[in-house]
DNA sequence: GCATTAAATTGACATCGTCAACATTGCGAG
DNA sequence: CTCGCAATGTTGACGATGTCAATTTAATGC
């Protein structure tokens, strides 16, 4: 699908230029029009592709979580054993955010995301499957696993989320060195994830 | 300050007509001219109290994080020892989120608040600064408490921001009971805070 | 009592999302 | 081959928003 037409390929086009402001002005600097004047479209070019707003942001947070995905599970790939790969996942979590802070800002705002979009809800439940399987590999022989994986994905999860959420919105400088705030946060999850 | 003149106590009226904007519409539904409109005001009015949109929202802000430290204090008060407090507080901290959904995503919605302002600042480092405390309360008599106790505070701080910050944006359900998800959602709180 | 200053209103402007009407292009049926 | 149709794009309009400048109204201080 998708085959060139007018312009060659515009949805492409527009979802390359919402990447590309995102990453520099932020997500409140993400518009509609303004990604139609980037490639040079009209103004409601994008309506033809997406259908408004809500639709822009749900397909650039897909390809966000596609990444995300990919981004973790090659994290996974380097290293052996459950608890490893699981720590892996953790820190690959935050470099991402870190990496690309517009973009997983975007992912993670609620009110502008139609999770019924197909490629939206696969890509999350890659991206999010991931994690919590690799929990569920740390408790391989367990009797009453379920109680406990259950509790250690959460856990697992909304750690890395809240580090990287706190992180970007700089909240933790208070616990950071002033100096090399970015380096000294990889190190300071290093101590959480380790910590016992 | 702030006394009556015109209207009686507009930069109060304003202040709890956003507030109740927000908890009823979402962070997405406050706008200036909105609150102006709900208290019969007209659409310039919020300018002189609060400079901009950035301004109300601040300020809104600041009652919001004023009113979760009171909220978490009164949860640690409740409970003796410093781990039971911690955990009380964490608890406490996923309630306020619950219970008003609207305010707390408007208090971390990074690209609307100005944290220069006084009153945001103050507030907010009362309430970072309860929880960050009590973790310091659990590492008494500790040696090297310094960099453990930087790494439980961010730990504990991370783990309960992400769970809410998650929690609020329905994106824990593939792990909650779907019949009664709320009160499975602090069943699982519990199960993360005595993991061990 | 009066002037100064704070508080509030009015009107305007640019930008945004969205919609309807219209134009253009490419494609396939005959 | 060509002609009609549907997919793509464009234009113009509408209401809503944030913000600003100019103006009006009321309270406060001397």
């Amino acid at each position: 699908m998708a085959k060139p037409y007018h312009h060659g390929d515009l949805r492409a086009a527009l979802l390359a230029a919402a990447e590309e402001i995102v990453s520099r002005d932020g997500v409140a600097g993400l518009t509609l029009r303004g990604v139609a004047r980037e490639v040079g479209a009209s103004h409601a070019a994008p309506k033809n592709h997406f259908d408004d707003l809500t639709g822009l942001v749900s397909e650039l947070a897909a390809v966000g979580f596609n990444r995300f995905a990919d981004h973790m599970q090659a994290a996974a790939a380097r290293h052996d054993g459950a608890k490893d790969r699981l720590n892996a996942i953790g820190r690959a979590y935050v470099e991402f955010a870190l990496a690309e802070p517009g973009l997983f800002q975007l992912m993670f705002r609620g009110e502008r995301l139609d999770k019924t979009r197909p490629a939206l809800n696969e890509a999350m439940l890659r991206a999010f499957g991931t994690l919590t399987g690799s929990v569920a590999a740390t408790h391989e022989g367990d009797p009453d696993a379920a109680r406990a994986t259950r509790a250690h994905a959460a856990r697992a999860w909304s750690m890395v989320h809240g580090f990287a959420t706190l992180l970007l919105d700089d909240r933790l400088n208070p616990l950071l060195d002033a100096d090399a705030p970015r380096a000294d946060a990889l190190a300071l999850l290093d101590d959480m994830l380790t910590l016992g």
